[in-house]
Formats: C-alpha cells, structure tokens, sequence
DNA sequence: TCTGGGGTCCTAGGACCC
DNA sequence: TCTGGGGTCCTAGGACCC
C-alpha cells in the first residue's frame, strides 16, 4: 500500500459555524469579521459563498465589502466557539482509522493515510466530518503535501482532488507561479525577472539557478513548490509556540508619540503575560509598528527579561515615531509587540 | 477602499573569533 | 606589511500563510 497525503480543509469555516448557530442565515450573503460592525476599521475574516458571489473577499475591509453586498449579514469574528468548532473536526480526523494527524490551522490539516484508495478515504473523511460536525470540508490528495496542498482548491467546494508527480505539469504546468500556495507577490516577480513565468519552467529549472536567487533554504523550497516535491509525510509532532504576538487597529489614528508608547506598553504588557504563561524563557523581543499608508517597520532586539522588553518596546517606539514625523506625516494604525522564544529551537 | 490578528521560517550583513 | 578562510552570533527585516 501507498503512503498519501490528504489536506482537509473546511469549506467557508467561520460562516459555516455562524450558520450552524443560526439556521436561518443558510442561503444568505454572510460576512464574519472585525466587531461585525461594517462601518468600523476592520477587514472581512471569512465571507459565505452568497457574499462572495458579490465580490467580497478574505482581507478586504468591512466597509468594503458593506458597500459591494450592503444586504451581507455582517457578524463579529467569535474565537472560542470557532476554536471548540476546530477541536471538534481535528477530533473527528484524529480518529479516522490509520490517520495521522498535523494541525495546520483553524480549518485545516494534513491527514496521513498508508491505502490503496486514496480518494475513497478522502470521502469517507468528508462525510464523517459532516456528520460528526456539520460542517462541509474539501480535500486535496497528494504524493507529497506540496500537491495534496495545492490539490484542495480545486476539490471546492465539497470535493476531491488529486494531484501526483503524474498529473502535477498537465494540470498546472501553464499556469502562473503565483498560483501556487507558498509564491506570493514578491517571489513570483523575481521569478519573472529570471524569466519564469509559468509552473512547467520553474519546475524545469535547476535548484542551483534559484538557490543563487533566494539564497540555499529558500531556494530549495522554491524549487519544491515548482514541481510539487518535498516531504512526502505528515508529522503528528503537537504544535509548540514559537512565538507570542498582539495586534490592534486602533478606530482612531494615534498621532502622537505618547499616545503610540502608552499603546505599545499595553501590548507589551500582554504578550509579556503569554510568555509567561508559556513558562519558558524569553530570548528576544521583536518589535512591529504598522503606519499608514505604507506597511511595517521593524526593531528587534535581544532583551534579557521581559519586564524589561515593556519599558524597551515603549522608548524605541517613541524614538521611532519621533523620527518618521519628522520625514514625513505619518498615521498609526496599529502596532504589534512580539516575543520570540529561544535558541535551540523546538521539535520542529 | 484602505488595510485583522495571529503565526512560521529565512536571509543579508556586520562583529567577532580562531 | 598585508592578507586568509571558516565559522558563529547578532540585528534588522523580508516573505508568506490562514
């Protein structure tokens, strides 16, 4: 028997679980996000595919998508019934018979399975899930979870796919790079900088020639990504935080420099709390400062103790803001505080 | 239209050491 | 007097994903 990949993915997961909770939102144009108040600062987490049928998607803002749908059913994002949600279907998928389980997310894992039939297993998962849950899921099979990964997709909604080291060029060969998952903005335009502009010729080029690209790691995993190779297994290892971090948009602008420390220290203060939480030692502190109109600026630093990091985190953001205001008005959106825990790394 | 709130992993370049 | 090659550690930041 052969070893597969099977990535589930459930389908529209947060309205889903909305529309379980309330039946009589089934049919209806549903948008999941922010505070669920559209005329708020806020961007679309999961929108039902009625909403999306009017233009609305993932990562838009609220106000966004009130205007392309302005009937959308508009919801705020609720965490612990989507976390008991997922406990639920990684449940289900843990105890399909010869399963290996890796968590990859809220709504989607990499189930490991040794069968002859991959895609009967692939639909029995689904309906077990269904009946288990009430939730619809796709699920992409795979020789490799590169192309069980990219598989899903084209499985949705409510279905399988399948894709190997057979079907992986006649499939996807013409298409661009950056429709694969794993090639965003950036890599697919260095890659046309070096003339590839299709799956079948980045599959067909030498590791070599992208690892002088993007260096040897990324290089390779480009390369990866191009013919659908890499790790052909799941790894059940339990998901170990790397890392803590908190975000805010804030409703209003912070225009001053004292307002963006007293923000940054009340940030700090709380990841400071998860790394205890943690129980485990801090290695360093990483800074992150979102303005607009332009994106992030980073300070990193190796601080020694977290309540330190507070006061740290605090005075450099000043500094930082002092400076930007004098090159040009910026605006503060939001800010992010982030601790990264140490050297040794974990079991992954 | 104007940008969530989490995360993961990787790299360039400089300092420093043998 | 001038220059080597190999290595590690650290800071700052980039890219991508759900």
């Amino acid at each position: 028997m052969a070893q597969w990949v099977l990535h589930v993915d459930l389908d529209q997961f947060l309205a889903a679980v909305e529309v379980l909770r309330r039946p009589e939102l089934a049919g209806l144009p549903v948008v999941v996000g922010g505070r669920g108040d559209p005329t708020e600062r806020g961007v679309v987490s999961t929108a039902s595919y009625e909403a999306r049928e009017f233009g609305v998607r993932s990562g838009m803002p609220l106000r966004v998508a009130a205007r392309r749908c302005p009937d959308a059913v508009f919801l705020p994002v609720d965490k612990p019934t989507y976390d008991a949600a997922s406990a639920d279907v990684m449940a289900v998928l843990r105890a399909h018979t010869g399963a290996v389980l890796e968590v990859l997310g809220w709504d989607e894992a990499f189930v490991g399975i040794e069968t002859d039939d991959p895609v009967a297993e692939a639909h029995a998962i689904r309906a077990a899930v269904l009946e288990a849950t009430g939730l619809h899921c796709s699920i992409g099979v795979g020789d490799t979870t590169v192309r069980a990964k990219n598989a899903t997709d084209r499985g949705k909604p409510r279905g399988v796919f399948v894709l190997t080291a057979e079907n992986w060029l006649s499939v996807l060969g013409t298409e661009p790079p950056r429709a694969l998952w794993g090639i965003g903005p950036r890599t697919a335009e260095k890659l046309e900088g070096i003339g590839i502009t299709t799956v079948a010729q980045l599959a067909a080029t030498a590791p070599a020639d992208l690892v002088a690209v993007f260096g040897p790691r990324t290089g390779q995993h480009v390369h990866d990504l191009g013919t659908g190779g890499g790790r052909r297994t799941v790894d059940p290892t339990p998901w170990v935080p790397r890392a803590h971090g908190r975000e805010t948009t804030y409703q209003q602008d912070l225009t001053s420099p004292e307002a963006v420390e007293s923000a940054l220290t009340e940030l700090a203060e709380r990841v400071v709390a998860d790394i205890r939480a943690e129980g485990r030692p801090c290695a360093r502190v990483h800074l992150k400062v979102r303005f607009a109109p332009f994106f992030t600026s980073t300070r990193v630093r190796k601080l020694p103790e977290p309540t330190y990091a507070v006061a740290a985190i605090a005075a450099t953001a000043y500094d930082l803001f002092c400076r930007l205001e004098d090159d040009r008005p910026v605006r503060l959106l939001g800010v992010r505080a982030e601790m990264v825990p140490p050297e040794g790394g974990y079991a992954r």
